[in-house]
DNA sequence: CTGTTAGCGCGTTCAT
DNA sequence: ATGAACGCGCTAACAG
């Protein structure tokens, strides 16, 4: 018959009581050195792991972070989960991984999935609940759940966030821009009423006003979209018809299509029409021009959010404890915009 | 003060035993209609969800799989991932991310928080203790710790796996460069001693044998090799200096590296030299000039892994099921390949 | 169909 | 520095 090693197991095999036994793995200064080394002998021995499972009855704890994304295509939340799983491994928490594909069905799912997991806080990136006025947010945050956005804010909640600048980000595009003398401007983006897509655009403007400028045009994708190849093609009219000099791409995973879409129209880049991205995402650099662009940290972003939320969980006493980040962005001058 | 909303409490409230509550949540058929939706209103009023790790306690099921991946560099783990992590969230399992960075130490890391998790089962992607001889699968294994292998096997293990047919595709990869008249050929390959690589060279190899020929070069790059291009450029003079036709590049994603050193050389692609991939990840098509690859179904690798493993999981009583599945690669014809 | 009860494996008092 | 004992919230087994 196969003998269960727990604590009690142990405790008997090494002589001593299971509180010290337990003591040694979550607080072992408090006991003895000797005691501990005995106490590690018998459990490498038995291959005895501590059940963090029958701990988090215990402590209501879990030691499990939920990383909530809107979508597994677009590699910026790659980036992002690599950045936050990086810091929570370190202190011994996991991320649990919740894809939402844009459900919002799914989303349901999740929340009943998070609550009763009883995961300890959670870092929500994308627009989770963004067409229903925030509801994945506020639901997590009735619970009293810690949480953190990443590269999303919304204003009047109490939500710690990480963010770019974007209001700066959208500047140092027109900045650029209008510097290599770039003056008919177009903009393909994903939905105005996402706040950080706002902000670009608001930075953005700002220049382009300053200069008695605007742009010749402005296409919103959905973030949502399942083709946004097919979106171009619905706006080829636009894009091909205005005699432009460049194209504000306020995503680089649009740019992505949008480069693609060029070629097929025989379009030269940047040449014919240049480009200028937003995000610095892995594969802008491997494309063909080389894509000039405003990056993002992605890495950090995810990174810090754990970091705060980490710090967060552990911080009982001031629940309400508020962080805010805004990193800055960043000019990457590539190939693909035309010095004029 | 808080009154705790336990299993106990509804059942007061709902004037009926805990069991009849356990029950309206795990064998509802076993519960009158009424009762349980007596029960279901108590449980909405109070916003009562069940704690799964308290139900873990008992049942030993988490509910949780682990998910091993080498890096998060690679898109093509995030596609396996994003496979995995559907199939699972449909049948109330959720994916824990561990990303060993190719590190060693991180591998004996996440053993522990593996066992001490009593997570259900575990999906290894990548070369997670391939060095050491499959440490890690070994250590899974000897812990019964359901598990399935993707993209990866090893032999003489009792251990399912979801691999594309590679030596097939190493032989449709060598079909098309024959067929197209490139027959001056170089290879690039992360480490051949990886089973699925070398199997892919094997077939291609078969090829090349068959026609009386063999390949100009053969260049391994360290699959944990953290910069890609250096690599490349320490080969440069085998790679420009061969006049060779084609580069059989056994991973796209070293193919990103690879075009985008060439063109630094100034080499056209393809009138110069061909290139040709294999996995076809999400950004092949994106390059320029598009990549032409012998495609794997990745996201059915990752779907159909967690299938394995939970249809593991859940039949405990033939622990030493063993399935295998080999998925069709596919010829992607793009345009890295000159026709001579 | 429903209720009673024991115990899953651990951590935390409160002792000593 | 160590031990005794309770209980975290749930479900399985059994009884009715």
């Amino acid at each position: 018959m196969e003998e269960k090693i727990d604590i009690y197991f142990i405790s008997k095999k090494a002589k001593v009581s299971p509180a010290t036994v337990s003591r040694v793995f979550n607080r072992s200064e408090l006991v003895n050195e000797k005691t501990r080394n005995k106490i590690l002998k018998v459990c490498e021995k038995y291959n005895y792991k501590p059940s963090v499972i029958a701990s988090s009855m215990r402590t209501n704890k879990t030691k499990y972070i939920g990383f909530v994304v809107p979508n597994m295509t677009n590699p910026f939340f790659f980036e992002l989960l690599k950045g936050a799983e990086e810091y929570a491994s370190k202190e011994d928490y996991y991320l649990v991984i919740f894809n939402s594909e844009n459900s919002y069905e799914k989303e349901l799912i999740f929340l009943d999935a998070i609550f009763k997991r009883r995961i300890d806080g959670i870092i929500i990136s994308g627009i989770a609940g963004g067409k229903k006025d925030n509801f994945f947010v506020r639901e997590i945050l009735k619970k009293k759940l810690p949480c953190v956005l990443v590269d999303r804010y919304v204003e009047g909640m109490n939500v710690p966030s990480v963010i770019t600048d974007n209001f700066k980000g959208g500047i140092l595009a027109a900045d650029y821009l209008l510097e290599i003398k770039n003056k008919r401007i177009g903009i393909i983006t994903f939905d105005l009423k996402i706040k950080i897509i706002m902000d670009r655009y608001k930075g953005f403007k700002k220049v382009l006003e300053e200069n008695g400028l605007q742009e010749i045009f402005l296409i919103e994708i959905p973030v949502d979209s399942k083709d946004i190849s097919e979106e171009l093609t619905k706006n080829k009219n636009k894009i091909l018809e205005n005699d432009i000099d460049v194209i504000f791409c306020m995503s680089d995973f649009i740019a992505l299509y949008l480069l693609e879409f060029l070629k097929e129209m025989n379009i030269r880049i940047p040449q014919d029409i240049s480009v200028i991205g937003f995000d610095d995402i892995y594969y802008s650099k491997f494309l063909n021009p080389r894509l000039t662009t405003i990056a993002q940290d992605i890495y950090k972003m995810g990174n810090l959010s754990c970091e705060i939320l980490l710090s967060n969980i552990s911080e009982n006493k001031n629940a309400d404890k508020l962080e805010n980040r805004i990193l800055e962005p960043k000019l990457i001058i590539r190939e693909s915009c035309l010095i004029k």
